[in-house]
DNA sequence: ATACAGCTTGACGTTAACGTCAACGTAAGA
DNA sequence: TCTTACGTTGACGTTAACGTCAAGCTGTAT
């Protein structure tokens, strides 16, 4: 349960190239364990790639699925810090909320279009 | 009814710049009417700002963007253009069903975050 | 021992979506 | 008439998120 995984099998399993995986760690979103030089990732690292490519599917940008990983992993915190990041998390909740109603109204103008085109389709034939 | 806008009025009223305006023409989404060289926005043109920034804020690209809109409109199409168009918009709608799917999966794992951060905050008092 | 696959760190290139600046035209009010 | 505000077209700059070499180290199978 405690297994490890290079830096491609990684790339392989998440249809991404070891570039983008790296650029993640520079951008302090991974940080790996090392043997010698070499970056070894284990199940955490794995977590976090599927939050920051949701992120991206969601069309966050990497500061902002950086921030709300943080958020999962609330470390040694004071009260304040507390507080911003449950100001922090509700705004995001917020903000996806909204996201999620936008999708729906495209979704109803998307199957308007769809019929339209349909009937369209039909009178062609 | 049928008031035209200038450049500026619409980038306020969008909250957007001029410059970003004529950007989206650059690229195809607008094309509106001109007196001499000046531009003269349309009703019809705001809706299709509403769906380009709508469009934005969903993360899909200026591109994509614009191949939705164009579906709204199927212009004088012959037969295969329609089912073309069909496939497309249902795989949009797809992608958007899919898109609404994640955020419920971020939704609920921010909720979880949040209660913990606020017994963390409680214990902290 | 060497060949080869896989890892490393730079460093520079690329694309989308604008921002910014320059140089110019134009319509309307003082 | 002259300024002032707003419009126009280039052209170059910028940021995010990688892609694409290059040059070198490393473990292992032959």
């Amino acid at each position: 349960m405690d297994r490890r995984f290079t830096i491609s099998e990684l790339a392989k399993d998440f249809q991404i190239t070891t570039r983008t995986i790296r650029f993640y760690e520079e951008k302090g979103l991974l940080s790996p364990e090392r043997s010698g030089t070499v970056r070894l990732y284990d199940s955490k690292d794995r977590v976090r790639l599927v939050l920051i490519l949701r992120g991206k599917r969601l069309g966050l940008t990497l500061d902002e699925s950086r921030d709300i990983i943080d958020m999962y992993e609330p470390d040694s915190a004071n009260a304040k810090q507390l507080k911003k990041l449950l100001t922090k998390i509700r705004e995001k909740r917020e903000f996806l909320k909204q996201q999620g109603k936008e999708i729906n109204k495209m979704l109803s103008e998307l199957k308007m279009a769809e019929q339209n085109c349909a009937v369209a389709l039909a009178n062609a034939a």
